[in-house]
DNA sequence: ATAGTTGTAATAAGTTCAGTTACATCAAAA
DNA sequence: TTTTGATGTAACTGAACTTATTACAACTAT
């Protein structure tokens, strides 16, 4: 199992956004040309980003443009946006309440769960898009 | 996106058998009727947790027994058990080099992957077998 | 030899992902 | 007002993964 692509094809997306944005137009075919993939799939998870309140597009006339300065979107946020799964695993259906195994396996296991799921949003959450901004300044 | 149930049953199948062994002859029947699903599929698991190195399988007297002892298994040694991926993201694969951004994404952003899958396996780690077996006995 | 179990292959239905085509809608600008 | 270039979205496709299920050969204790 792998984390879709959107998530790094949006964090790609937001860079270019930031790097851009005013100088180009950014479209999604502007997009799609960087990243590589095609334009329905950009404008796809620009609608995912919009409805997060991360960017705004301007219909008709073209090009997205960040809704947040750089240093409130964290790839938290972004996660959130592109991945909107509750929960980060998912738990067979139906264990048997009569085996004590069976009956105590959430119980147990839930708030664990619950917990490593945090402990990977903690970390996303510790990165904003400043600083990926900055780092590819200075890898240009 | 989500990790398939392997993961849950595989930790229900290593408890049911901690649980059970010496007791009970711990089979893919047993486990199945214990996880409520088909037994082939606990076959399958089991197979991984015994390439693993986390399980032994009597092959035609049948039953499973741990390995090692639930304080040397922890939730991590499980996950990666039964998911094999590499890496938690899927990257994009071909971003563009004449753009700036396209250029450098991966220098900016893999080893912030790397990170973060890093914490969630941390945290995983934390967590032995023999702790989720003293919790199922509690509430039991 | 029997019985019960494991290992494994094959099939099937359901879901997700990503690519692609097509087109209605929209807003600025000519 | 018409043209132009975008966006939003639907539909379809093929590939991959998940889980259930059937079937059966191989194995081992009794």
């Amino acid at each position: 199992m792998q984390f879709s692509s959107r998530f790094t094809i949006a964090t790609h997306t937001l860079l270019c956004i930031a790097m851009f944005q005013g100088e180009y137009k950014v479209t999604s075919n502007f997009l799609a040309s960087s990243i590589n993939v095609n334009p329905v799939v950009i404008r796809n998870i620009l609608g995912q980003l919009s409805a997060s309140g991360l960017v705004e597009i301007k219909v008709g006339v073209g090009g997205a443009y960040l809704a947040k300065s750089p240093d409130e979107i964290t790839l938290l946020d972004i996660f959130k946006a592109v991945e909107r799964e509750e929960s980060l695993f998912h738990f067979h259906e139906n264990p048997n309440p009569e085996c004590p195994i069976g009956r105590t396996i959430h119980s147990v296991m839930d708030k664990k769960i619950d917990t490593i799921q945090s402990a990977m949003e903690n970390e996303m959450a510790e990165t904003t898009l400043s600083q990926l901004l900055e780092d590819a300044k200075k890898n240009m």
